[in-house]
RNA sequence: GUGAGCGUAGCCCAGAGGUCUAAGGCGCCAGGUUGUGGCCCUGGAGAUCGAGGGUUCAAAUCCCUCCGCUCACCCCA
């Protein structure tokens, strides 16, 4: 027997209620701050995302999923949503549209890792892009839209964690305080944290073991190492999102898993343990530029869908029911067969959903099946309704029914009341 | 990728070496009115007990491998 692939998910009927109305607040919050929706393909150059995201990286080193197509191209399936983004907004020009441009996306995203809930090899993200503008209430936008957004949701409980990290030009001299000081303690290091020491230093804020976080209690912090512009940005950002009432945590161990970040990071949290990470996202002023572009600066936001939907349920939150039929057509007999399915037509012509049993159920059947389909109206035709070109029309909650003439059904259905 | 727990019909689950030709509930199908749902009653279908191998006279029950899920890491959404 074939299963789904480890780590991916059917989303069936029932599920779709939620699906529906995470993608319907997220299109309304982007709608209401002036967000177009863009597509991008589901794979592309892998060299997008190891100049992008980075090398060095576990989405790019392990996670991605590459393959070689028949030209010999080595692609990967989207490990993340800005580097296709950028690629677009360079290919297409869009850097000749009034700035900064503003997109959204619903998209798959691909991570090889070992699955758990609320985790997937491939999941759903919701994101936005701001390109092409350096102001920093253009981070307050993105960041409100995101809280925004939740809010919108019905989630409650989420924390909004704030950080900067400095440019190209500041950070290196932040890394380097941040060296010498995990040097002097590198006995107190786990294993791992030893690795980061040389290969990222930033990420030695960011372990959760305990002893790891003792040594990072009074590690230098990045906020105290930013030059003249991104404090300027900083301080500013944080004068933005007082003016918008937008309650913030200032996390000085906040550092995310993608090379580009710039400035700007944040991570909106719900819960404790491993999946609380409901979105997150930042400011990545030199990705354009290192794709290609001319030098633009941008900032962008992602949000998990399973998460999402996850903390939902979690919640309670109770989300609107998807449309069903409002019709559904049952008969007996084979000449009212043919009356019904030309009844059919003619109410999904007058835009009426409809819906019948078909095949050679029992009378009582079609009625079973209207009942657990939850249809309001049930039209049943007969054989002695075919020969007279009548039908019966029964309200299935009050159970009432008369007998109308075929030809005045649509106008009897769409008067409100039997 | 590392470590641990789990895996019985579509779903929830009983069973812990022979009494299992695997029980129950929900759902599904049909009948209880020869043209009528929801409640109730009756019956039925549906499980090579995740897959493969092994131990044993005997395995859903024990062992191994694989697959999958879950949890903690890693990392992130």
């Amino acid at each position: 027997m074939y299963q789904a692939p480890r780590g991916t998910k059917d989303i069936l009927p029932q599920e779709q209620a939620y699906w529906r109305y995470v993608e319907a607040k997220a299109s309304a919050i982007c709608q209401l701050c002036g967000y177009e929706r863009i597509d991008t393909p589901a794979f592309e150059d892998a060299g997008l995302f190891t100049r992008s995201v980075g090398q060095g990286t576990d989405i790019v080193d392990k996670e991605m999923y590459t393959f070689q197509d028949r030209g010999g191209g080595k692609m990967a399936l989207t490990p993340e949503g800005t580097a296709p983004v950028c690629r677009a907004y360079i290919e297409h020009g869009l850097s000749n549209k009034p700035q900064p441009v503003r997109l959204y996306y619903l998209t798959s995203i691909f991570r090889y890792g070992r699955p758990q809930a609320g985790r997937y090899r491939q999941h759903y993200q919701f994101g936005l892009e701001a390109i092409g503008d350096a102001d920093p209430a253009l981070d307050a936008e993105v960041i409100d839209m995101a809280r925004q957004f939740y809010l919108s949701l019905g989630l409650e409980g989420f924390s909004l964690q704030l950080n900067s990290i400095g440019c190209k030009i500041c950070r290196p001299a932040y890394l380097d305080s941040l060296t010498s000081y995990y040097a002097d303690r590198t006995s107190h290091l786990c294993p791992d944290c030893r690795r980061r020491l040389e290969r990222n230093p930033l990420r030695l804020l960011d372990c959760k073991r305990p002893s790891c976080q003792e040594v990072a209690e009074a590690t230098p912090r990045s906020i105290d190492h930013l030059c003249s512009g991104c404090e300027r940005h900083w301080q500013r950002l944080k004068a933005y999102l007082a003016l918008l009432d937008l309650p913030h945590e200032v996390n000085h161990r906040l550092v995310r898993g993608l090379d580009y970040y710039t400035r700007t990071v944040f991570e909106v949290q719900i819960g404790e343990g491993a999946q609380s990470a409901l979105g997150g996202g930042g400011r990545y002023d030199d990705l354009i530029e290192e794709l290609g572009g001319k030098p633009t600066p941008a900032i962008g936001f992602a949000a998990g869908m399973e998460r999402i939907i996850l903390n939902l349920k979690k919640q309670g939150v109770p989300v609107p029911a998807l449309s069903q039929p409002e019709v559904f057509v049952a008969y007996a007999g084979d000449k009212a067969k043919e009356a019904a399915i030309k009844l059919m037509a003619g109410l999904r012509q007058a835009e009426m959903a409809t819906i019948a049993a078909l095949g050679d159920k029992s009378l009582k059947a079609q009625l079973r099946q209207a009942n657990a389909l939850g249809v309001g109206r049930v039209v049943i035709v007969g054989e002695e309704e075919a020969a007279r070109d009548t039908v019966v029309l029964r309200d299935m909650a009050s159970g009432q029914q008369r007998e109308v003439p075929s030809r005045s059904l649509v106008a009897e259905l769409k008067s409100v009341s039997l």
